[in-house]
DNA sequence: CACTTAATGCAACTATGTTGCAAATATAAA
DNA sequence: TTTATATTTGCAACATAGTTGCATTAAGTG
């Protein structure tokens, strides 16, 4: 059971995540697809690609879920500790290819940790 | 302008958050006062509450807004860089008292950072 | 007490995300 | 290539979080 099927569907997804190594929010693709899919079938198949370990996906400052390609993770450890970098300014998120370190806190046995960092990015800098 | 009136509702919110260290979520908080005043009261209330300085809010892992008293905050300056846990197996949230610095990455301009510790809490584990 | 402005309640609304079920389609087997 | 079966999809309806406009109420000031 699980096995995830290549539907055009599940392809044009793939292709969005594999054109582009932005993150993106879950309103950002039903939009983008929105032609040719229907947005239930858009969070399903989020789901079980996050399932397979090939995207990961988190929530920004405002409480939206993004996802994002993967590349260090694999199916059953598709938690990435890497944080993610928002800019308050055009409101892109990319993730940080930066080591953090979880904090040792006594009494509180941590699995993973999310990060999102809030700033202005290159672009709206410059 | 902005000054915040000592409304009954004022003080109930107040009471929750000085009765008790741990953070609430809007859902939690509305449920605790719905006998006594409306939601979107509740809403505007920790919108102020916040914007003093008097608590501070963040997203929990499922992009639930949650308040918690800021004992570090002020006006003005009402972002606090401390961490927080949130226990996967009964859902509550406390604010951690560590130190968590913010990474320095090139081309990016980071002015904060929101870190939600996930796991499980010290009465879930014994 | 009277006046001004902030605060509240209410209802309607927006947006994100979920569920059940029937119909369609990808894949494995024959 | 065809058949069988389990997965995937669309659709419509629903659930929940959060917001807005406006009329009414109430806090604070003189």
């Amino acid at each position: 059971m699980g096995v995830i099927r290549k539907t055009k569907s599940v392809d044009l997804l793939l292709k969005i995540f594999n054109d582009n190594d932005n993150a993106f929010s879950v309103v950002q693709l039903v939009k983008k697809t929105e032609k040719h899919m229907n947005k239930t079938t858009v969070y399903r198949i989020l789901d079980r690609l996050e399932e397979e370990g090939i995207i990961h996906s988190f929530n920004d400052s405002n409480g939206l879920r993004w996802y994002a390609k993967c590349s260090n993770c694999s199916k059953g450890k598709h938690i990435d500790t890497h944080p993610h970098f928002e800019c308050s300014n055009c409101g892109n998120i990319e993730c940080v290819p930066v080591n953090v370190s979880i904090p040792e806190v006594p009494d509180l046995k941590i699995d993973f940790m999310e990060v999102v960092l809030v700033g202005t990015c290159k672009s709206c800098s410059s």
